[in-house]
DNA sequence: TTGCTGACCGACG
DNA sequence: CCGTCGGCCAGCA
């Protein structure tokens, strides 16, 4: 219970859950594919995140995909963005810091959408 | 309609 | 340790 996102929006498409999880990440805070898809029900449909994510861009949506990376923490569709600086850049603005197209301390800047919106 | 691909993750050898 | 494969779901040719 207590699944705000996927009881108000579960007749949704799983991309426009992906969005609405993306939304709530916080100021200076990351998170990764597999941990929204878990979130949504489907760890194996970490995949589907990234999709969703393609789609977003189409969508133009105002979505902090930059707040998005893999499991490794490394940015891994900083391709995608209108430049390969720009991931980076916005996650620096945030106070993340980042070498090699990898997050530092990733795991203390992680956000985990199952321990901090669902219980 | 069928089949391939994809900003991933985890298991197996 | 590193390479490979399967799985999940949706979009597109």
């Amino acid at each position: 219970m207590a699944d705000p996102i996927k009881i108000a929006d579960k007749n949704k498409d799983f991309f426009q859950l992906v969005y609405e999880v993306v939304k709530l990440i916080p100021h200076g805070r990351v998170t990764s594919y597999g941990a929204i898809a878990g979130y949504l029900g489907s760890k194996r449909g970490a995949r589907m995140v990234g999709w969703a994510m393609n789609n977003c861009l189409k969508h133009k949506s105002d979505l902090p995909a930059h707040r998005v990376v893999n499991r490794n923490g490394l940015l891994s569709g900083k391709s995608h963005f209108a430049t390969m600086d720009t991931m980076q850049d916005r996650l620096e603005a945030e106070g993340i810091k980042i070498k090699e197209n990898q997050i530092l301390e990733f795991d203390q800047h992680f956000w985990n959408p199952m321990k901090e919106i669902s219980f």
